[in-house]
DNA sequence: TCATTAATCTGTA
DNA sequence: TACAGATTAATGA
């Protein structure tokens, strides 16, 4: 972890974001104790606060904000692994018997994290079996995810695995003003999709002909959202995860 | 505001 | 599919 931190303290009592796990299975139980376990950390859009090969300390819950988790392919080339907004578990994969972490993670805006010890966590998890329940549910779903990821870019053409990828922001972060509510690069595109950027903007150019998009600047709007989806479900490869 | 850097797009091999 | 160059947008002093 690097770069400059701001520390605030919300406890999850009065917290909004009532995905989080934490606040769903944990304060049921009427202890606040383990919401003072946390520290909350705030970062700026771009900065890292995962290094692929640090070591693992804890676990980061997403309290605002979005955030991209990649991991550096064979040539340097950065595959985006999944993108994840609030509520959502950041470092879980490490958090087992990994000692290092495998991914490295950026945020994509202004972002506050909810960072927990691997301690207080494993504490937390033999006691409460709602929460144990739920993270696990939590990682059979990623688990899930990301077998159907492999299939994507192993088995879709180009075409089909930027459409993939703009449906998956879509069901993911919906629209805000008529645009996809999540600004990416083209760049950031390519990586999750497994291309290059200039593939994915000559497919978005080509949609764009087709009325299927639409563009300003970095935001897209989607125009016609079941057209999209029946271009990957021709292909039986659509999965609403 | 202007200059520098990054992002986007197009042409071509 | 990859590279280079042109155009446009974003950033920072």
């Amino acid at each position: 972890m690097s770069g400059k931190y701001t520390f605030l303290a919300t406890s999850c009592k009065n917290c909004v974001n009532t995905e989080c796990l934490v606040k769903r299975s944990v304060l049921t139980e009427q202890d606040d104790f383990f919401s003072s376990l946390k520290t909350e950390i705030s970062c700026k859009k771009g900065q890292q606060f995962i290094i692929e090969g640090a070591p693992v300390n804890g676990l980061f819950f997403i309290l605002k904000g979005k955030v991209k988790v990649y991991r550096t392919g064979i040539n340097g080339k950065e595959q985006i692994v999944r993108f994840a907004k609030e509520g959502e578990i950041i470092g879980h994969r490490g958090f087992g018997t990994e000692e290092y972490y495998s991914i490295g993670a950026i945020a994509l805006e202004d972002t506050v994290l909810c960072y927990y010890s691997k301690n207080s966590l494993q504490q937390k998890l033999k006691s409460n079996a709602t929460f144990t329940y739920d993270m696990m549910l939590f990682y059979a779903n990623e688990l899930n995810r990301s077998e159907a990821k492999l299939k994507t870019i192993s088995q879709m053409t180009v075409r089909e695995r930027v459409v993939d990828s703009l449906l998956y922001i879509h069901r993911k972060f919906k629209d805000y003003n008529g645009f996809l509510n999540l600004q990416l690069s083209r760049r950031e595109y390519a990586d999750y999709a497994g291309t290059t950027e200039e593939q994915v903007i000559r497919v978005f150019s080509a949609l764009k002909k087709e009325s299927l998009i639409f563009t300003k600047g970095k935001k897209i709007g989607i125009t016609n959202i079941t057209l999209l989806k029946k271009e990957i479900s021709e292909h039986n490869y659509y999965l609403d995860l």
